[in-house]
DNA sequence: TCATACATACATTCAAGTATGTATGTAAAT
DNA sequence: ATTTACATACATACTTGAATGTATGTATGA
């Protein structure tokens, strides 16, 4: 067998990325075989071990090709003194929303995560390390509701911790629901007014 | 092997329900043998499929346990000329969210359902088969809130359907962050706000 | 020439399903 | 009230088929 190029080799990692995705999403994680997924992309399963240490290692990879540009995303919450910080936080929620609406790699992989997956033992490590940064990312979401607060936009007698932690549940939930049946909540056409009634709620 | 008696045998049965739950929030669906669930019960695996055809139907067994009741709680929507529905809806939203905080074995299986196991093939028509009756629900929800825009209780521009199915969302995300970390989102202490800000967005 | 990028081959372990054994509860016949 | 016949409630044993991990082979790009 001919020896690959740098480049090629690439390609081959992330061919087998592009595989494992199709198949964990149609077989679900435990029951794809790592020899399932070297078939479909054409190599063996020396190749994936070459590539990765095993199947939660792939599953990583996987997972962060997509998650890693979302974290990354909304890390500009924080160092801010905007003039209107609910519209940047309606505007951000609304962004990830539409993401997952219109990428359909980010669809799969969100899929696989939530529903064709088990967190116990390494995959649940992964899973916390995610969760820590959603954590950082709600904690700025809180700071961008005690900055609304102070220039009147809430009332005094919001709980901010709160109120960012129901966004958050709203946001998830309407992902989750959005997976499972893209017709029960269309996250192009339902989230934002959905999201308005929440903030709405909030202003009081 | 001395033969059990009929009651003696229900009593085999609901153990091997209530150690599949451990198990399988220890170790995951798929990850548990029915043969750790045997052991662990203190009977063969003979036993399991005397009683259960296989996984998957001891699965849904254990799954039934649960929301089957939950489900029939929720069937008295509908015939309602009731004075004040938005506060049933509140009242019945808060019901749901307050098992899953004080009935442990509700939210072992709820964590098991949303977190260790993978929907695919059988699995996926189980679930299927749970979000139809989950539908129904939110359908008569959605009635709920048409009868509130009748009696005055929500302005006549609110889309009901929509209303209905982000409510369901808000309450999906606080369950699954609840399952998550029982401390992000308490469903004792910030289900009830959490719950009127979005209310309270409806009603503009 | 040497590390790279795989392919191939092998050993081991585990889990599901099924077939069969077996003792006893239970209902009907005597 | 026994006995008989059968279904019940499991236990045991066997077969089969993955799937993982690892060790090793091999050709080639750098």
């Amino acid at each position: 067998m001919a020896r690959n190029t740098k480049e090629e080799a690439q390609e081959t990692r992330t061919r087998i990325l592009d595989t494992a995705e199709q198949i964990f999403s149609e077989k679900g994680v435990s029951r794809t075989a790592l020899s399932d997924i070297a078939e479909a992309a054409g190599v063996t399963r020396g190749a994936i071990y070459w590539h990765f240490k095993n199947k939660v290692d792939l599953f990583d990879a996987m997972m962060q090709r997509v998650t890693l540009p979302m974290e990354q995303m909304t890390q500009r919450f924080s160092d801010s003194e905007l003039e209107d910080p609910i519209a940047y936080i309606r505007a951000s929620a609304l962004n990830v929303l539409l993401r997952l609406a219109k990428d359909e790699q980010t669809r799969r992989v969100f899929d696989i995560m939530s529903n064709k997956c088990e967190y116990v033992d390494e995959m649940e490590a992964l899973r916390t390390r995610h969760h820590e940064s959603c954590m950082e990312c709600i904690g700025h979401v809180e700071e961008g509701f005690k900055n609304a607060v102070k220039k009147g936009q809430l009332p005094v007698h919001v709980n901010t911790r709160r109120a960012a932690r129901g966004l958050h549940a709203l946001i998830e939930g309407m992902i989750s629901n959005s997976l499972l049946d893209r017709h029960f909540i269309s996250l192009t056409k339902d989230a934002e007014p959905i999201i308005d009634i929440y903030l709405a709620g909030l202003a009081h």
